[in-house]
DNA sequence: TCGGTACGAGAAAGCGCTCTCACGAGGAAA
DNA sequence: TTTCCTCGTGAGAGCGCTTTCTCGTACCGA
């Protein structure tokens, strides 16, 4: 390129560009946004001022009149903790939140819609419902799994087309997009029995939430349906640390267990430590099955055997149903209920 | 609150507002804006009305006239990844990048900054410079840090005030932030040869990094200057799995290492992990110090003893500067060198 | 009583864009 | 030739807000 986009100081105006060209303004906007109207030349002509003059449309100046702002929200609901910094640490260390990011991403880019990021705590809820309704974003995804989190709540009746990340606790007439829990769960100890394991155990996640709830009935419910009696759990919190925590207990009170089903990757880092540190061969003393299927499970020693739960693939598939709602605002709410796979590593 | 605001639909507009309050938008407008030439009584009235009314400014409109946005990006380079999911997974599962967001934006919160985060590749530099031209942002906090990045030049080509992480490979006018590496790999060497190692090694960080080169050469050059000959040096690529290989191919290169100083705390963990694997006790048999004192250098086992940088105030402070040359776009580039400390715990 | 001074509020001009509508030219049909 | 479309372009209104400029009112001192 010879020529060199103005900078610096103010950016071009569509005026200037249509002026170069010699043409009007709305010419410039139709050629810009794609319109079929525009005599080929025409266009040329355009596009050739368009790149000499370095122009670029303000986006302020064009979703005023578009009312769209090409970006969507991807808002991360953790009601409990307090925000500061561990929370974010949590969050950004967290594999799941890469994992929809990554997926997000993926299927927002070709539509050249933008993602902005917003961790929340539930002091700060009024923040965000105040920046969706500004009109930063023309829709929301919202990662949200405590049940008695208000938020899904409050950005339905805002009416500004969500998709939520998981069932909502309560009927919400709301888009969601979901794994199967219990058909994960049900592999999990379905795997544990037939590898020989009789004295299973669980770690779930907490308890607040029904992706956790749903992880724990399903296991359980397994079990008892092949007469198995009630197995001990340990609930958790889906950190490192409150793996090897639960896993220590569990084994400490539970001393014979063979076959432990962590309701989490990330948590299973921290149980095989525990399990090991207490002198327990992993898997042939202790087998242990994990879930995700996310880049923990890969850090772990032994390699973890989990129940992968596609979750790029559900973040995109959150970005399409997004987009179709933002594309037609009447329709019906629309869920997807995604299958896990087990994935057989080496830890059971 | 007993009155509802409207929703579903549009949302007020400013001149709803003025004519349920019985004043001219104008008036509105100052109220919002806390101008101080308003009668406290019409205030009243005013605020009233856009409670009354659930008025929310539009942010579209707004900035097309102010010509700002309230919010900055947060743009991460990594010029050598594909732009995937793994790339995503990456930045969203390194501690560090964790903390530059929770330090930015407990920075810019109070000011009712917005952060937006765009993780990019080199393919995708021009969709950034895109959007940083139209006008979505006022500012960017641009995390860069390898030396061929050209996008801090590209950004600065820009005129939008932005602040880098670290000292450009480069001279740049730009304002950047960072930490004293060779001081940090000084306390490291130092440390190591207090506690009585005499056979030291290193993983380094990729050595396209400014940062990784100024670890190394702290390194060696405290360790030169008390006489010491060169040390074996493998580069890393700051993952744990990275660590772990690099530690590996090190001990069987070296088996006689005693001291080991790893770029990172993530690298460290995957090194604690192949030094005993290998059967060397931590610290006894081979000391390690890492870099960082992120969150994983707690979740090592033994706990890491490491350099400790102070990235979220780092982050902090790459926000403040930013919204004073956002202020004050006048101004010469500002930059801010951190002092980093040595944090002992059990590995070295 | 009157002129001067503050001060608070309204009128109106844009910010940069999209999009409807009107219009002119050229070709097809009558 | 005239009439009627069709197609491509331009004129202009208006999106919701901020901000300047103007003006009306109230109060002061002379």
């Amino acid at each position: 390129m010879t020529t060199r986009p103005a900078r610096g100081g103010h950016n071009p105006t569509m005026d200037q560009v249509a002026e170069a060209a010699g043409v009007s303004r709305a010419t410039v906007s139709r050629v810009i946004n794609g319109a079929p109207s525009v005599d080929a030349k025409i266009r040329e002509i355009v596009q050739r001022a368009i790149a000499e003059t370095g122009y670029v449309p303000n986006v302020a100046a064009r979703s005023l009149v578009t009312r769209k702002s090409n970006s969507v929200a991807l808002v991360i609901s953790e009601p409990d903790r307090p925000f500061d910094s561990s929370f974010l640490n949590r969050i950004f260390t967290d594999p799941y939140f890469g994992r929809i990011t990554a997926g997000a991403t993926g299927a927002l880019r070709p539509h050249d819609i933008h993602l902005v990021i917003i961790p929340t705590d539930s002091t700060d809820h009024h923040h965000v419902i105040r920046y969706l309704r500004q009109g930063h974003v023309d829709g929301v995804l919202l990662i949200s799994s405590h049940e008695q989190d208000p938020l899904p709540r409050q950005v339905h009746e805002l009416g500004i087309p969500a998709v939520v990340s998981a069932r909502p606790a309560a009927p919400l007439a709301v888009s969601f997009v979901d794994v199967d829990q219990r058909l994960g769960a049900h592999l999990a100890a379905e795997h544990l029995l037939a590898r020989g394991c009789r004295r299973l155990a669980t770690i779930s996640g907490p308890l607040d939430m029904p992706s956790s709830q749903d992880r724990l009935d399903g296991f359980r419910s397994y079990l008892a349906n092949r007469g198995m009696g009630d197995v001990p759990v340990v609930e958790g919190d889906f950190t490192r640390h409150g793996g090897e925590a639960s896993a220590r207990r569990l084994l400490s009170e539970h001393p014979d267990i063979d076959g432990l089903f962590v309701a989490s990757d990330l948590m299973s880092e921290g149980a095989l430590r525990a399990v090991q540190d207490l002198g327990r061969r992993v898997p042939d003393d202790v087998a242990v099955v994990g879930f995700d299927d996310s880049s923990a499970a890969l850090d772990c020693r032994p390699l973890l055997t989990t129940i992968r739960q596609p979750v790029e693939e559900m973040a995109a598939e959150m970005a399409e149903v997004l987009m179709a709602r933002i594309a037609a605002p009447g329709r019906l709410p629309r869920s997807v209920v995604f299958q896990p796979t087990l994935v057989i590593r080496e830890s059971a």
